[in-house]
DNA sequence: TGTATCGGATACGTCGGTGTATCCAATCCA
DNA sequence: TGGATTGGATACACCGACGTATCCGATACA
């Protein structure tokens, strides 16, 4: 748990630790976090053990950095396609277009399943480990903020207010996108029933805007 | 995986299983599934891997057998809570008293904590295994149907009406549910951090319902 | 060009869990 | 009361993962 006592940080040392967390995050959402072993991470990176422990010094350190490498970018690119679907002066937005933009912004170019599966791995380490509780709620306080940050933003451009206050709409739509695509992932293919997410979302978030 | 072949299904045999089944419950919640060897539920239960074994084929079986024992107990119980709360030919009811029949329900008598981490381990397994997504998914959807089905009595007799269908509401209101718990779990100790998740639930379901 | 340093590979001992094969004891029924 | 059947304990062989100590080759620098 605690950081790998400070080595000289060379361009050679990057390159390996973003090859071994990029590894890591394949088979840990292939496998499990739990079932993965620290071989296998490393062979998948075109190491071995001997290389993974000279970089990371357990599983759990690999797993910190890696959520805390993947968040902003996450973040940023979501900010973006936001502000591109309600550009500033834009007009007043209907409930049909609220549910589009909801749509184009959850097909986004991310790997909904891994991250999915990793979060929820994470999240079930933190509730149980008080060390690694608060690292997650780090994370996840970080990007609730950003979240509501952008929410309010778009709120306003898209001339709408809410029936509650943003970061209860944030926390409601997060968590009900989580579960919807849960539901989508475990009964069927991935890629078509992607769908009710959509329409389930756009249907909440219909029910508590009203125009303004 | 599959079923152990059919042996006599004596009153030893059943207490036996009963108390693995117990004690597995109690040992998944404080370890997690992947952590939790064979050998630690029997010993828990007060037997040797031996006796496991001759009464199930696997841990994965015996999650199963728990899982579909004690969904029926939480139902019938919640149902008969929520006929207490809402009796036919009561008066209408004002958003606040929802938000106070919500509370009473969350704080029941069931171990949260530990119903929350079992059941999040097991959606994660279905997430990976064809075989058991489809148990689970079964498990989800009676639970829901019924859910669902309470609430629409509720409703009636609580003389309101959603803005949204009670499907919805009700995968809204669950899903909301698990994460504020979680958010509440994983943000100081147990007991009284509880409040949140019912005001928050509160907010929600007021934005979401009608009196009529 | 020679030497020191750093990144990664190899090899090893250890530990814990697994599943099965075998054994013992208690209950059941004649 | 005595043989059979069943539930559970014991013992064993096996495997996979771990973490470390040590070694080798390549790069960097003088």
């Amino acid at each position: 748990m605690t950081e790998l006592d400070a080595r000289p940080d060379t361009p050679r040392r990057a390159r390996t630790r973003e090859r071994l967390m990029d590894a890591a995050f394949e088979v840990f959402g292939e496998q499990g976090l739990a079932a993965t072993s620290v071989e296998q991470i490393a062979e998948r990176a075109g190491f071995t053990r001997g290389a993974f422990y000279s970089n990371f010094s357990s599983k759990e350190e690999l797993l910190l950095a890696l959520m805390a490498r993947d968040k902003d970018q996450w973040l940023t690119s979501l900010s973006e396609r936001v502000g591109r679907l309600f550009p500033t002066g834009g007009s007043a937005v209907t409930e049909d277009e609220i549910g589009a933009a909801v749509a184009g912004l959850i097909a986004g170019p991310f790997e909904h399943r891994q991250w999915l599966l990793v979060q929820n791995e994470f999240r079930l380490l933190a509730l149980r480990d008080p060390e690694l509780a608060r690292a997650y709620a780090a994370h996840r306080a970080g990007l609730e903020d950003s979240l509501v940050h952008i929410v309010e933003q778009a709120l306003a451009r898209a001339r709408r207010r809410l029936r509650i206050d943003a970061r209860s709409m944030v926390r409601v739509v997060t968590a009900l996108y989580q579960d919807t695509l849960e539901r989508a992932m475990l009964s069927g293919e991935e890629g078509e029933s992607l769908t009710p997410v959509h329409t389930e979302l756009a249907r909440l978030l219909a029910a508590i805007t009203d125009p303004g």
